[in-house]
RNA sequence: GUGGCCGUAGCUCAGCUGGUAGAGCACAGGAUUGUGACUCCUGAGGUCGCGGGUUCAAGACCCGUCGGCCACCCCA
């Protein structure tokens, strides 16, 4: 009988990296908090028409990228690819967008189906934030600046660089949008085969083209930057003047415009070139017609989405990972002999009473004594505690040391062990 | 959806112009009857991704298929 394997691109998380992924999103989590952002839980499917009208039609996630199934009484879900459209959604359907400000960040799973590669599967993992009701510039320049102090408690600061366009206003972008497409297509046969289909689907896409030929092709191109109205123009002006004040770097890239529909005015980007072609840590920007665009009443709206796969891997090679992630055991219980394997739970219990904050792992299913010492070791645990005949009769326990600490082994009675472990493991981890 | 590279033990890999599978690590037991690490000995572990073909003979060659990685596309 063959086995049964995980879906292509959806991937398991090992023991091994969950200390990691803890971590980062421990480190997130506290942060978006002291911005004073919430957090929001919504579901992991949706109507798809939430999608269509968000995302937009002839964007490929919508158009190839979904998973897309019918629910049993025939209406369409789907797995959400991204969080912003399903926190619109919940937000205003409960009412939270009336007439005030919203912090909101969320995190989890996101569904998309593209052929796997580094840095992207088909199950990934976001956290986000979305800022509700807030349109002037100075809400745009505090998410960056949140993101920049995640970067720097992760020790992320030189791996990662900004990126930042504006792509002004609805109109502005409609203008523009006609201008680039009458310059290309007096260059038609210049395009290559990619190009030609986002000419009819979406023409700004191609000026984030990796091809060489179609950016030098774009140098004489109309720029955005021209398009831009007035108030758009003093809303980019003012977030640089403020991200300059802040000491916020970052590079500006006309060229930069981002795939889903409902952006306007600021985008951005956090990349690195530390992972191959999938560069992108974070990216986000603002949406100011979206919740409108959903039914609700007209909302300034802007955030972004993280890629934590992505800062995983970027984290784990470049990041300031702490010294003993991830180990859980500072004493092994070490139970050496016939019948005494209740006894030991119950003065495990007794301990961990005592001590909840103490890792304390009992040593299950027998063995010799060797053999248990062997696992205390690999445990990692700081210190093996020993429960065998002479304790028994004896009604005390061993402590030994395994790390090499001056403590070496002593025995004595559970009471005063109790008593002292508190300050044995503090002496130990020092 | 397209392209390149790759599938041999739990992991990392070797296996020559075809001749019936090996190493290191990890795991288990022992040397050391209640003391881990270092060392030594021993053991267990494989339908060589799967299916077909060529051949006296296929892990190796051919075809197909599935999977993985990377890149394109696209995106976090």
């Amino acid at each position: 009988m063959s086995t049964i394997r995980a879906v292509r691109g959806m991937n398991d998380i090992l023991p091994a990296q969950t200390p990691i992924w803890q971590r980062l999103e421990a480190v997130a989590a506290a942060l978006f908090g002291s911005y004073g952002y919430s957090e929001i839980r919504f579901p992991i499917v949706e109507q798809t028409e939430l999608f269509k009208r968000s995302i937009g039609e002839v964007t490929d996630i919508v158009e190839k990228e979904m998973y897309t199934f019918p629910d049993r009484n025939n209406e369409s879900l789907t797995l959400r690819p991204e969080g912003t459209a399903c926190c619109v959604r919940a937000a205003e359907q409960h009412g939270l967008l009336r007439n005030q400000v919203q912090r909101l960040w969320y995190q989890g799973p996101m569904f998309r189906y593209e052929r796997p590669q580094k840095g992207r599967q088909r199950q990934f993992h976001q956290m986000g934030i979305e800022c509700f009701g807030l349109a002037g510039p100075a809400i745009d320049a505090e998410i960056l600046l949140l993101t920049q102090r995640l970067w720097r408690e992760l020790g992320l600061g030189e791996a990662v660089g900004l990126e930042l366009n504006s792509l002004g206003s609805a109109v502005d972008r409609q203008r523009y949008r006609q201008a680039l497409l009458d310059y290309l297509q007096q260059h038609r046969e210049q395009l290559d085969d990619d190009s030609q289909r986002r000419l009819l689907t979406n023409p700004l896409r191609i000026l984030d083209s990796k091809n060489p030929a179609i950016q030098e092709l774009l140098v004489a191109a109309p720029s955005l930057q021209d398009f831009l109205g007035a108030e758009a123009r003093a809303h980019f002006d003012t977030l640089r003047q403020l991200l300059d004040a802040a000491g916020v770097t970052y590079r500006l890239n006309p060229r930069l415009v981002r795939g889903l529909d409902y952006y306007n005015h600021t985008v951005f980007e956090w990349t690195t070139d530390k992972l191959g072609a999938q560069g992108t840590v974070c990216a986000g920007g603002r949406y100011d017609s979206l919740v409108e665009q959903l039914g609700g009443a007209p909302t300034p709206a802007v955030g972004f989405a993280l890629g934590i796969e992505r800062l995983v891997l970027l984290y784990e090679a470049h990041g300031k990972v702490p010294d003993g992630l991830g180990e859980l055991v500072d004493i092994y219980f070490v139970v050496a002999g016939d019948n005494l394997e209740g006894q030991a739970l119950v003065v495990a219990e007794v301990l961990r009473d005592a001590l909840p904050s103490v890792g304390l792992l009992v040593h299950s299913g027998g063995g010799s004594f060797k053999s248990q010492m062997k696992k205390a070791d690999k445990s990692g645990a700081s210190f093996a505690l020993i429960l065998g005949e002479d304790e028994a009769s004896a009604g005390a326990l061993t402590l030994k040391a395994l790390r090499g600490q001056a403590f070496g082994q002593q025995t004595m009675a559970s009471d005063e062990l109790i008593q002292l472990l508190p300050t044995i493991l503090a002496a130990a981890s020092n």
